[in-house]
DNA sequence: TGGTGTGAATCCTTTCACAGCC
DNA sequence: GGCTGTGAAAGGATTCACACCA
């Protein structure tokens, strides 16, 4: 496989999000115009973004949206179930928690982990707050790739050092701080009230269309 | 203002958020290669992005910490305090709720609404949750700006359009849909599952290095 | 020496435009 | 007619390399 532009991976997920909703609205097919038009792409976009991982159209027909909804999960590795750890259960790592669009993507909860003992043994649903201690083993035992961090900023790079140790590949990160990682393991940052700072600054500059993403 | 790459603008809000580290750490100064280091970018690229608004370094120098936060902060429109409203008070609703970062940011929860007169009343610290018949008056009375959506997807378009009836102009959304708004209304999104099944890409692909964001 | 600011060059991404197919 | 796939062209973003400054 060549080399994919970035942004081209990020548009595959909301082509699939959109093929999803398309499907539960009974569409049989949908053209790369229409695709376009519903997320703010050109229909030249979403043809070369497409035809970066195969040939998956019709011509003259278009995409059949369930054939193009199966081989977009199995580009994203999303075709099967993947165990995931949390760490982290204060606030947000209990919303995570119950949060049900995980395992509607394929990603199930395996076990929460907290460093805080007051913590630790409290249940929500069928899942336990786990010592850290049981981090190592229970990645190696369940099998986990791939863990999802909430904790504060100070703690989140010796977390993330202790998962990479364990042989966790991924890691999705809440904690507003720069994770260092050794070049196998990928990490995934989501900052919250950067998010809040970028929609400031587009306000600040006179809402103006949407520049790019 | 002539117009900014939109990576770039993303990348400011790092540069801040590393100064700020910095500022904690009691650096005075650091040049362009250091805090490009810290965040994985060049030290041409952070100059050139700091450039694009106005000219904040000192040859020889470097940039000065202090001096750089207050004029990020101006830049992005948060050296100042902005009101906002929450619309969903579920799981993420309540994490939300009580997320300290909004705050250290310069954003303040003022008002947190729900549709479901079951969860109109409770409490959840200064905050009480009020029905939807309130929004409308509560962004007039506050001057409300901005707002972030954590209602089911089903839900988030009729809140959006609401929002921006309201004088809504920029809106944080979870919902995992995409939402329509007039040109002058700015939406950032953010799905908290697309962010895994991106993950799930990169160790599908052999988690290499992180391409662009 | 150590550092910024910046035009020029390179690299990457998107759009165009059209051949080919249903 | 409608639509995909794709090489070529255009448009943006990043890196280079160097003038200039403390």
């Amino acid at each position: 496989m060549q080399d994919i532009p970035g942004p081209a991976i990020y548009r595959i997920s909301f082509y699939l999000r959109q093929l999803e909703t398309l499907q539960r609205a009974s569409h049989e097919t949908v053209s790369s115009k229409e695709l376009g038009k519903a997320l703010g792409y050109s229909d030249a976009q979403v043809r070369k973004d497409l035809t970066y991982f195969g040939q998956f159209g019709h011509p003259g027909v278009g995409y059949r949206v369930e054939e193009l909804i199966q081989r977009l999960k199995k580009i994203l590795g999303t075709d099967r179930v993947w165990p995931v750890v949390l760490i982290g259960a204060g606030n947000l790592g209990r919303a995570l928690m119950s949060y049900k669009g995980f395992l509607r993507k394929g990603f199930q909860l395996a076990a929460v982990f907290d460093a805080d003992p007051a913590k630790v043994g409290r249940r929500f649903g069928e899942l336990e707050i786990l010592p850290m201690e049981k981090l190592q083993a229970c990645v190696h035992e369940l099998q986990v790739r791939m863990a999802i961090i909430a904790v504060t900023p100070e703690a989140a790079q010796s977390v993330v050092d202790l998962l990479a140790a364990a042989g966790v590949r991924g890691v999705l990160n809440f904690s507003p701080t720069n994770l260092k990682t050794p070049p196998d393991v990928y990490v995934q940052s989501v900052d919250l009230a950067l998010q809040l700072e970028q929609l400031s600054f587009r306000m600040s500059m006179g809402a103006g269309p949407p520049l790019a993403p």
